[in-house]
DNA sequence: CTGTTAGCGCCTTCAG
DNA sequence: CTGAAGGCGCTAACAG
C-alpha cells in the first residue's frame, strides 16, 4: 500500500508495464497478440492483464487511431416495430463486426434531428444510419458528415436533395401489388390513406397506387387520396373522419402502413361495418398485429431486419473504402395476402 | 495551399488558436463560455469555429474527463414492443441531460451478454442499464463494473445474488390482482402459462398466482402450471400442446406476458373455442396487440417508457454521487380488464 | 483576462 | 524481440 496507491484508479498498460519490468510498448503488442513478443511474455502480460480485471481504454486507442468503432443511428421513434426491427439487425451485424452503436430517436423532430447530429459528430461516430424525420425538409446537417468523409446511409425515409447511400424497399411496387390485387378482387373505388407528403416512402407508395389505378383504368378521385401519419391513432382519426364526412364509403381502403390499417379497421368494425364485405383493408409493413385483427390484415412484407443489415453492410464497405460510389440498396417486397382483402 | 494543408483533417482548437493567434487553452475556454475570456475573443473564435464546422472532439475530452457522458444498455432482445418502449424511456431522459446511449442485445445469450459487458467496460461507459438474458445465472460480469464504481441499474428482469439497483414493476401483485380478478369472475379451474423460472419476474407471477389461489381457497394444480417462453410462438406452442394432452382444459388461463396470451388465444380460436366463453385469458404488459385481438385482452399494464425514465433519474443519480445507497424502484401495476376474461 | 505546461491511456515509428 | 519517445485533441492547474 505504497502512497501512490489510487486504489480506485483504472489499471492501464503502465501498471502492468511497471509490474513486469518491462515497457508500455510491449504490453500494449502482447495484448494484440503481436508476433514479435516471445511467448513467455505475452503469457505474463496476459494473466496479470486477467488478474487485474484489465479492460483497455477504448477511448484513448480511438483518439490515436482516429476510429471509434461506433456507428450512430437515428430513428424518428424506437419503439415502433418497424424501427426497432430494423435496429435490432442493425445491431446484429454491427456487434459481429466489432461495432458499438449508438442509438438516437428524433421523435420527429427537426430541431433534435440537428442537435442529435452535432452529438454524433463530436462523438466521433464512423459512420451514420438514419431515417429522417418527417418534419426535415434541410439535409445540411447530413452533408457535414459527408465533408468530413463520414459515411451516411438513409434507411426506409430516403431524403430529397443529397446524394448519399440508402437502404429502401420498393415502397412503388409493392403499393402496385397491393392495389393491383385489389383491383383483381374486383374492388374499383379504392381509398388511400397515404403518409406525410415530405417522406420519400409515402410519395412512392402513393406513386404506386396512382399507376396501378390508372393502368387498369380507373378513375384517380382526388376525395379518396387522404393525408394520414403512420400511427395506429392516425388511422383511427382518419377514419372517423372519412365516416363522418359525406364521401361515400370506397369499397376497399390501401392504408400507408399496418398501424394505420389497423386503426382504420379497429373504427371500421366499431361501426359494425364487416371487412372485407363492406370495405376491404390492406396496409403495409407486415406489423405483428395483422394476423392477429380479425380479419388477418393483406398487408406488403418489408423486410426491416435485413434492411438494418443491409444498412451496416453497406457501411461498412465504405468505411473501409472497400466501396466509394454511392449504393442504392432496394429490397424487394412480397405481398402477403389475408382475408381483409379476399371478396368472398 | 501550404504543404502542411492536411484538406481531409478535423479542425481542432489548435487550428483555431493558430488562425486567432491565441493560445489553445483560450479557445477552450471560449467554446465553454468561460466567464473569464474576453466577449471580442469569445465571439472571434466562436465566429471561426462555425465557419469550420468545428465540432469538439468528445473522445480526447472524456479521455481527460473520465466520463463519456455514455451509458450502455443491454437487452435480451430490442425488437419486442416492451425493450423498445423502455429503450425509448432511456434515451427520451438520456437526451435530454446530455448522455449517449449504446444499446447491445444479449439475444438471450450468457456468452453474448458477457462479451458485450467487456465492450461496454472498454468504451468506458458512466453506467449501465440491463435486463439479463434468461441464460445468465452467474453474475461477475456485472460485479465488474461495481467494482470500478460504475453503476448498475438492472430493470424488468432483476438478477438473484448482486446487490444493486433497479427498476421492476410489482409483478407479484400484479399476478395476484388479476388471478383474484379472474377468481371474482367465477373462474376456479385456473392455469398459468409461466416464463423461464431463472428469471425474477417469472418467478414472481407465479407466487401472486399461487397466492391468490392459496387466499380464494382454491387448490394448486401442478398440472396447470406449464413453463413457456416469452413469445408468441412459445404460446402458440405450449397451447398445441395443452389441447393435444390428456389435460382437462382449465376455465381460465394467466399468460405471463402478452404475446404468449396472444399465441394462446390465437391457437384457441384456430381450435374453435371461444374465448372467454370457453376458455378465458389474461396476459401481462399491455402489449398494443391486446386491444386488437378480438375479444380484447385482459393485462397488467407495465409502464415500460416510465420505467426506462426512473432507470436513468436512479442511474444519473448514483453517476452523479447524490445518491450512493441502493435503489430499488417498484413501479405499482394496473388492471386492465377486458373482454377476454368477463363471464358473461 | 490569457498563456504555459503537463498530462489522460494508448499506439506506432524508429532505434537498438 | 524490446524500449524510448512523441503525439492523438482536449483540459485544468498554475502562473502571470
Amino acid at each position: 500500500m505504497a502512497k501512490t496507491d489510487n486504489s480506485n484508479r483504472e489499471v492501464t498498460i503502465s501498471d502492468i508495464a511497471r509490474e513486469l519490468s518491462v515497457s508500455k510498448s510491449t504490453v500494449s503488442r502482447a495484448l494484440q497478440g503481436h508476433h514479435s513478443i516471445g511467448d513467455i511474455t505475452k503469457q505474463a502480460v496476459r494473466e496479470l492483464a486477467a488478474k487485474y480485471n484489465y479492460h483497455p481504454n477504448a477511448i484513448a486507442s480511438s483518439l490515436f487511431k482516429k476510429s471509434t468503432k461506433t456507428i450512430g443511428v437515428i430513428v424518428p421513434i424506437l419503439s415502433h416495430y418497424f424501427f426497432s426491427t430494423a435496429i435490432a439487425g442493425i445491431e446484429e451485424l454491427a456487434y459481429k463486426s466489432g461495432y458499438k452503436v449508438i442509438i438516437c430517436q428524433s421523435n420527429e423532430s427537426y430541431e433534435r434531428e440537428v442537435d442529435i447530429t452535432r452529438t454524433l459528430l463530436s462523438a466521433k461516430v464512423d459512420g451514420l444510419i438514419v431515417s429522417v424525420s418527417r418534419k426535415t425538409e434541410d439535409m445540411e446537417h447530413f452533408n457535414l458528415f459527408l465533408k468530413k468523409n463520414i459515411p451516411v446511409i438513409f434507411f426506409d425515409r430516403l431524403p430529397d436533395g443529397i446524394e448519399s447511400s440508402s437502404v429502401s424497399v420498393d415502397d412503388f411496387s409493392g403499393a402496385y401489388k397491393i392495389v393491383e390485387h385489389l383491383i383483381q378482387q374486383g374492388y374499383r373505388r379504392i381509398a388511400h390513406f397515404t403518409g406525410p407528403q415530405n417522406v420519400t416512402n409515402a410519395q412512392n407508395r402513393i406513386r404506386g397506387y396512382i399507376k396501378a389505378l390508372t393502368d387498369y383504368q380507373l378513375p384517380i378521385e382526388e376525395e379518396l387520396i387522404i393525408e394520414c401519419g403512420f400511427e395506429r391513432s392516425h388511422g383511427i382519426e382518419t377514419a372517423e373522419n372519412l365516416l363522418a364526412s359525406s364521401i361515400e364509403l370506397p369499397e376497399a381502403i390501401f392504408a400507408v402502413c399496418d398501424p394505420v390499417a389497423i386503426g382504420l379497421m379497429l373504427t371500421l368494425k366499431k361501426h359494425g361495418l364487416k371487412i372485407p364485405q363492406d370495405v376491404a383493408v390492406a396496409g403495409f409493413n407486415d406489423d405483428p398485429t395483422a394476423t392477429v385483427i380479425d380479419p388477418p390484415l393483406t398487408t406488403v412484407i418489408q423486410p426491416a431486419f435485413e434492411m438494418g443489415v443491409s444498412a451496416v453492410e453497406i457501411l461498412l464497405d465504405q468505411i473501409n473504402g472497400n466501396v466509394k460510389s454511392i449504393v442504392k440498396n432496394v429490397h424487394s417486397t412480397d405481398l402477403q395476402i389475408r382475408k381483409s382483402s379476399i371478396k368472398s
